[in-house]
DNA sequence: AAGACGGGGAG
DNA sequence: CTCCCAGTCTT
């Protein structure tokens, strides 16, 4: 079957014709600096679902913070969680910095470069281990990422469903085929360079195309309806009240997220799931669940926070105590200008603006 | 194979 | 608002 998708095209000029255009209009990205193995490596975590835009001045300061593996290695994970704050997905940065320590620990601080070191690595799956040993090592070794799914199913009609597991395994085969064994970094670069600045998900720039002269999609006019793609599911909605408590020397009751699961030790407000215990327990609740009497205050405001998976419907509320000391483990009291000392997720980010 | 896991941008 | 984007781990 790869045969016969690959069998009319020319695979030597689709890797000249992809080259030479990355050669000249590949973006100055500051991962593409130097070839540092752990510069890479940080790079390609924050770009998994992540755009381009938003990850360099995450990269930048977190090069800044931590400029090499064993500064990464020894950090408090609290410190590498700030620094990755707003960023998402974050057990991104806590199963980086997880692998850095394996690093450290077995492969004496040198970040190993062979598929299955690589691939043991926590965080490091097929694309990240592909796109290490491909950029850093300069190893012929596949990198398909969503962009590459998109290029592909394009230029060579795939019409299988890139949401389904399956269809991933399919475009690894190809790329072995079609990858240059002499520059296999560009060329995995510049088939993602391609489907982030022209073979975009919309409305594709195909007049300015390198391979356009490869592309099946083009040539019947089709390059609208590939890559084929269910949808994902919708998500459920789920309605708190989160609570802005205060006590008597201003300052607000915070508390550390569970390390596993949603936001994992991340900090919030405390929030109190009102379609379980019901808007009329609530003081009663944060009693008996977090040793804290409160009094609850005015409404302050909502927010509608959109996850992939789900829907925080907030109300944010203010509320008071007379404590001053508290006796749950992941309480803590801080001042206003404390706060911007915990990593907290962007929805309570916006919850500050209600301070 | 399906679900958990964030956040941002375009239209 | 609604729709789109999409790697890795867990179940």
């Amino acid at each position: 079957m790869i045969e016969n998708k690959l069998q009319n095209v020319n695979i030597y000029q689709f890797q000249q014709d992809l080259l030479n255009w990355y050669d000249t209009n590949k973006r100055d990205l500051p991962w593409r600096e130097d070839q540092d193995p752990y510069k890479i490596w940080v790079s390609e975590i924050m770009l998994q679902q992540t755009k381009v835009d938003t990850v360099i001045p995450y990269f930048h300061r977190f090069i800044t913070k931590f400029p090499t593996l064993h500064d990464l290695a020894e950090a408090d994970q609290q410190d590498v969680l700030k620094v990755w704050e707003g960023l998402g997905y974050y057990s991104r940065a806590r199963n980086l910095q997880n692998a850095v320590k394996e690093v450290v620990a077995a492969y004496g601080g040198e970040v190993p470069h062979t598929p299955k070191d690589l691939g043991s690595l926590k965080g490091v799956g097929p694309y990240t281990k592909g796109a290490i040993l491909s950029i850093a090592y300069n190893q012929p070794e596949p990198a398909v990422d969503g962009n590459v799914m998109r290029v592909l199913a394009r230029v060579l009609k795939i019409e299988d469903d890139i949401a389904k597991p399956s269809a991933k395994k399919q475009f690894e085969n190809y790329v072995r085929e079609l990858i240059s064994q002499d520059d296999p970094s560009s060329f995995n670069q510049g088939i993602m360079e391609l489907g982030a600045l022209i073979c975009t998900p919309k409305t594709p720039m195909c007049m300015f195309c390198p391979v356009q002269q490869h592309c099946k999609a083009f040539a019947e006019g089709i390059e609208e309806e590939l890559p084929i793609k269910s949808k994902a599911k919708k998500q459920k909605k789920v309605p708190y009240a989160a609570l802005l408590i205060k006590n008597e020397k201003n300052q607000y009751v915070i508390e550390k997220r569970s390390d596993n699961g949603l936001l994992a030790s991340l900090w919030q407000f405390p929030m109190v799931p009102i379609d379980e215990i019901g808007f009329d327990h609530l003081e009663n609740w944060v009693h008996s669940e977090y040793g804290v009497k409160i009094t609850l205050g005015s409404k302050a405001g909502n927010l509608k926070h959109v996850f992939s998976h789900l829907i925080w419907q907030l109300e944010i509320y203010q509320a008071k105590t007379i404590q001053n000391q508290l006796y749950d483990q992941r309480l803590k009291f801080v001042d206003k200008e404390g706060l911007e000392l915990y990593p907290f997720p962007v929805s309570h980010q916006k919850m500050m603006k209600f301070i």
